[in-house]
Parts: C-alpha cells; structure tokens; sequence
DNA sequence: TAGGATTTGTGCGTATGTATT
DNA sequence: TAATACATACGCACAAATCCT
C-alpha cells in the first residue's frame, strides 16, 4: 500500500497559512509522528533540525515544542535537550483510570443524538477494521483507533470535555502501541477484539443508545489495560 | 488588614531563579491577576508593558501568554493584540456542568485518605470563612475559595485528574467574582452558605467519608451556578 | 578540576497583519 | 483608497546551563 496514500503528512505544503494554521499544523504533525512512535519515548529532538524541516526558525517551532511539553509528550531541560517522554506502569494507570471515567461523560454530558453522516463514518472505520485482519499492521490500527476515538468525541458538545479526552488519549495511544510493537501483545488478537467493539458500536449508534456505548467502550479500555499489563 | 499580608504577589523577587521557575512564577502571577478581576475580562494586555514590569524582555513572557491562552484565559490576534477572554452563559455552564462531575471524581479516584495536615489546613480556612462573616470582601472569599479548591484537590492522587480538575477551576473563578462585584449576589449569603459548606466538609474529612465531600461539593456547585444564573 | 562542545533560554530588531484616519 | 500607527509573529545572535573529555 501507497505511504502517502494512508498518511496524509506529506501533503505539499500550502502557500501561505496564517500564524495560527501554521501552528496548528506543525503541533498536530510532531504529536503524530509521537504518538505513531516515529519519534519513540526517550528520543532527542532537536530545535535546529525541526525548525530547518518545517522551513521556520527556532522561534515559532519552540512555541510547539512548549506546547507538547504542557500536553507531557516531550519535555525540555536547559542546557540539556527537548526529550520524547516515557511512562511508567503507575503513571499509565493513573490516566487509563481517568479515561474509563471519561468516556462515560463523552456519552452522558451535553450530549448529541449521533447524525446519519456520523453513523457512515463509523461504518467506514468498521470497514478498516474489518481490513486489517487480512492485512494487519500495528500503526493502520493506531490510526483507526485514533480516527474512531475522535468520530466518538462528537457524541458530546462538551468542549471542555472534548478537549481533556482528546489531550489524555493522546498522552496514552503510544504506549500501547509501543506494547503492540514489541510483540508484547498480541496484534491479531487486538484487531479481533477491536472490530468486535466497533461492530457494539455501531449497533448501539444506531439504535441511539448512547449509555451503552459509553459503557462498551469502558469495558474495552479496562480489558485492554488488563492485557496490556500481564 | 494589611494587604501585603493575605497577597502574597508582591514578595521581594528572590534574586536569581531558574527560567523554569521564573516561568511558573510569572504564569501565576498573571492567573491570579485575571481570576481576581485585576485584569478584568475584555481587557487589552500590553506585551512590552508586562515584560518590562516583570523585568524580562517579550519572548519569556510571550510563552507565559502562550499558555494562558492554552488555559482559555486570554486570546492573542495578529495585528491586534492580546485581550482577556469572556465567557458566555453557554460556555459556563458546560464548565460548570463538567466540574460537577469532577468533584465526585477527586473524592473517589486514586483517593488519599484526610492527613491530620489537611484537616488543619481546613479547619485554618474555615477560620478564614468564619472572619469573612464580619469583614465581608469578594476578593478575600474569591482567594478563600480558590485555596479551599486547592486543598481539597489533596484528596486524590490521579495527577491528570488534578491538572484537568485545577485548569478548569481556573476558567470559571473569575466569572463568579465578577457577578458578585457586579452586585448580583449577595455576598453576605454566599460567604454563610460557603461557611457552611466548609464546616460540612470539616466534618466528613474528619470521619474519613471522601464520597460524602463529593456530594456535598456537587451541590453546593450546582445551587452556586443556580443561584447565579438568576 | 577545567574547558570546550552542544543545547535550550533570552533579548532585540524586523516583518507582517489589523484597524483607523 | 492609501497611509500611518500599533500590535503580534518571526529570525537571528548571544547568554546560560549541562555534559563530556
């Protein structure tokens, strides 16, 4: 399969973006290339060399680097150097026991009854799922695992909401990922479950059962934390 | 009462602090000023003025407005300039709708159980509530409210909890000082009711009943947006 | 112990965007 | 419409901190 076909990352740049769009972009980019282990816990990252890839100066890139360092993904010591994060058992459960909490707000708090084109997209991540396990690769699944929590987080008009879940799903998505790389997990197994949940999902979705969903996805990532640990 | 005493903003600079340091410093600085109405909503924020005031040049301080901005407390355009935000009703109450629910959560995830410190720590700020009832100030009860926050975040140790649950106090503090000032609450009836709140409070921490604390908070939170919605 | 190499943090001049006259 | 004023955004050179030899 075509790389530049699934990872949208090496779009040819825009003309001119504004500060902001430029921002944006580059922040979202550095978070992926994080969380898809491209830049693995531990990793150095250099300001000249990044500010030199994105074609700005140490100025603006460093704003993102600040950033990512509030969202805990990198952290930065004078003197020393800008350092990808990792993240011991304790601290990881500590967020996973958040996120169980959390996903049950996004399917009770400000909610909104799920749209047709809300329900498409679902049925199409089932699709990639249903992909992957004639095809599995651990970062497609990343990516579908992203995709699908970010579909979900429109079940809630919370935006304070929103915005915590999808900082804390960030923090977590590459160690799990990391498990899965180094044959710690099972992959093919993952996928299995995972199709199962999303096909819960989706029948939930459409029968407007927002709780249930709520609590399926509960379920899962306490059962995936489970298999993680052992 | 000597104000030097109870705000503590205007210490004598330690000398020669770490950029770090010096950061957090500053940010708190500027957070206490919005959330205590010094820098009231709308407000335009000078760059150079702050950095000359704070005795750094604009790009440390810039990173400290960064953040601000992450926090949702102020917002910086191109061209324009950098003003402290507003919030609508709307927007307050899905803040206030989301704490609301963190509160169960900080007396019921990762719990600590109350150290005879932190029981004396409230029963010093139920002092404090105490007073207010015969010298009432909304800024003294607004700093009175933000240390009791603070305190109690002590109940649990979920550290992303903590984070999400301090930045979120720090978005709405400030809208409820600015109802009070603007005369309308009643002060004197908020400070009994928060002396009674406090003292219910005491209470369950000295018999060790953290999910009474949750209960107890969520309602006062909820009857407290009530009572200003009206 | 000392000194150089490397990296982040800071200061400042300039570019760019916006609003007003 | 154009020009002026003023604010944020940016680029670069230098300072400060850390590490290694």
């Amino acid at each position: 399969m075509d790389e530049t076909l699934t990872d949208p990352r090496d779009e040819p740049l825009p003309e001119s973006l504004s500060a902001r769009d430029r921002f944006d972009k580059i922040h979202d980019d550095m978070r992926s290339r994080i969380c898809l282990l491209e830049y693995p816990p531990g990793m150095k990252l250099s300001e000249t060399e990044l500010a030199t890839e994105f074609g700005i100066s140490r100025t603006p890139l460093r704003r993102v680097l600040a950033r990512l360092e509030d969202e805990g993904l990198v952290t930065s010591v004078h003197g020393v150097g800008t350092m990808v994060t990792t993240m011991d058992m304790a601290e990881l459960a500590q967020v996973y026991r958040l996120r169980k909490e959390l996903v049950l707000l996004q399917t009770s708090l400000d909610t909104v009854p799920p749209s047709p084109a809300l329900i498409a997209r679902v049925e199409q991540l089932l699709g990639r799922a249903e992909a992957l396990k004639s095809a599995p690769s651990a970062k497609e699944f990343s990516m579908l695992d992203r995709d699908m929590f970010l579909t979900l987080l429109d079940l809630t008009a919370n935006a304070p909401l929103r915005l915590m879940s999808e900082r804390l799903y960030f923090r977590t998505a590459r160690i799990w990922l990391q498990q899965v790389t180094a044959s710690q997990i099972d992959l093919m197994q993952e996928i299995e479950i995972y199709a199962g949940e999303v096909q819960d999902i989706l029948d939930a979705l459409k029968l407007g059962d927002l709780d249930a969903i709520g609590h399926i996805r509960r379920g899962h990532i306490s059962l995936s934390f489970a298999r993680m640990q052992k």
